[in-house]
RNA sequence: GGGGGAAUUCCCGAGUGGCCAAAGGGGACAGACUGUAAAUCUGCUGGCAAUGCCUUCGGUGGUUCGAAUCCACCUUCCCCCA
């Protein structure tokens, strides 16, 4: 299913192929948590800003509008209208943000809804369950995301139950999605590597999962505390554990330049709220740097926000019209911005693709790495 | 013509003798945000050589150790009665 079409130092190029389409690598994933972008975006919205995978989220499906009710509707892919590949992550991620709102247990976790506190529980099982009712094209396993920093003793203690879930998951996926009514056969299982930055704890974990034969690995639990040098150590750590012939997910990350350097270290799958976010909060990506549109500075700034992007937006209005729209807290102002950056995030991973196959990446990761990340 | 009320820092508005450079909103300005409880949150908003000093609460003049707060007059606005 994963092809290596590229190899140099620990760089890949790559194509992973799903029952919704093939994914050139590396790739970033569109956000959707509920099945829509925030910021007003739709799944046509997504052709347009030319993303190749729709993530959303299993907890928040779950809780509103209900798998059960997905699956009846035709699955998420013919729910939302979205028929390119799909990922949905396990739940797992809110057992770190919604912190306060939950018991872990062995068997799995127990949360008071964050809509209505009404009790939600969910295993590896349930997480399989709902995923495979969601039918997207790759299910990730129900893992502990645990905060950084946080002690040796439970990051050790969490990572072996994690391992002990992942098993349960795989046995389960298998089972969901050898019945008869499955919604999308072809789902596949990635399992999630954790050990927050303990290198050690890391490599044994990841050593110990990849023996499971999944069809992609992620590295999950970073960018939640630790700085950018203590996630880049941690990830070079754990690569050489991780299967050559699988894809490879940095969960949750990241910046622009986070990302040049996940790809450095040989990872193939990024996903992060913040092109979304932060675009709603007016912060845009460019070519030259980030720029909070919102700044009094750009209120007669003529120019487009990004005069290197061909975005619809940046093709149209200017950098002084979409500041106007944030003041005056028009929706337009949100769509905008978050339209830009995801195509921007998504315009990066192709230039990184065509700088992989032309084999100028370093020159692309030195000129780019640290200035996109740059506010100016 | 007669009677009553009000003027506060960018705006609205609290404050009726010291704890007031002055509550609280709004606006403005700026920052944060990494598998989304986020169209959210935080800071800041008289000046300065700044653990203190100076200027400010419609205007002028007074009372007082001390006034945005009390008194007199003036200006402007609002309401009621003719």
């Amino acid at each position: 299913m994963f092809k290596l079409i590229k190899k140099e130092n620990k760089t890949r190029l790559g194509s992973f192929e799903t029952p919704h389409g093939t994914i050139e690598t590396p790739v970033f994933m569109n956000v959707g948590t509920q099945g829509a972008i925030k910021g007003a975006l739709s799944a046509a919205d997504l052709e347009t800003v030319k993303c190749q995978v729709e993530l959303s989220n299993t907890y928040h499906l779950h809780v509103r509008p209900g798998d059960d009710l997905i699956k009846k509707m035709g699955g998420l892919h013919r729910f939302m209208t979205w028929e390119d590949p799909i990922l949905t992550d396990s739940g797992g991620f809110q057992i770190f943000s919604l912190a306060g709102l939950r018991k872990i247990t062995e068997e799995g976790v127990a949360f008071n809804s964050h809509i209505d506190g009404r009790h939600i529980f969910m295993g590896p099982e349930e997480s399989m369950r709902i995923q495979s009712n969601l039918g997207s094209d790759i299910a990730m396993a129900f893992d502990e995301c645990v905060k950084i920093p946080s002690p040796r003793e439970y990051v050790s203690r969490s990572a072996d139950r994690t391992f002990r879930w992942l098993k349960r998951c795989k046995t389960a996926l298998d089972d969901y999605n050898g019945r008869e009514d499955a919604v999308n056969p072809g789902q596949v299982l990635f399992g999630i590597n954790q050990g927050a930055v303990f290198h050690d704890i890391r490599i044994e974990h990841m050593k110990k999962i990849a023996e499971l034969d999944l069809a992609g690995y992620a590295i999950g639990g970073l960018a939640v505390g630790e700085t950018h040098q203590e996630m880049y150590d941690t990830i070079e750590a754990v690569e050489e554990y991780m299967p050559d012939n699988k894809p490879r997910y940095l969960m949750g990350v990241g910046t622009p330049g986070n990302i040049i350097e996940g790809v450095y270290r040989g990872v193939d799958f990024f996903d992060c709220v913040m092109p979304a976010r932060n675009g709603r909060h007016g912060h845009l990506f460019t070519w030259n740097g980030i720029i909070n549109i919102k700044n009094e500075k750009y209120s007669a700034d003529g120019s487009p926000v990004d005069p290197e992007c061909d975005c619809p937006v940046c093709r149209r209005y200017s950098r002084a019209y979409i500041r106007h729209l944030f003041k005056a807290e028009e929706m337009l102002a949100m769509r905008f911005s978050v339209m830009h950056n995801l195509y921007f995030y998504n315009e990066l991973m192709r230039r990184i693709r065509e700088s992989l196959h032309n084999g100028n990446f370093e020159s692309f990761r030195k000129h780019y790495s640290s200035l996109l990340d740059t506010r100016i």
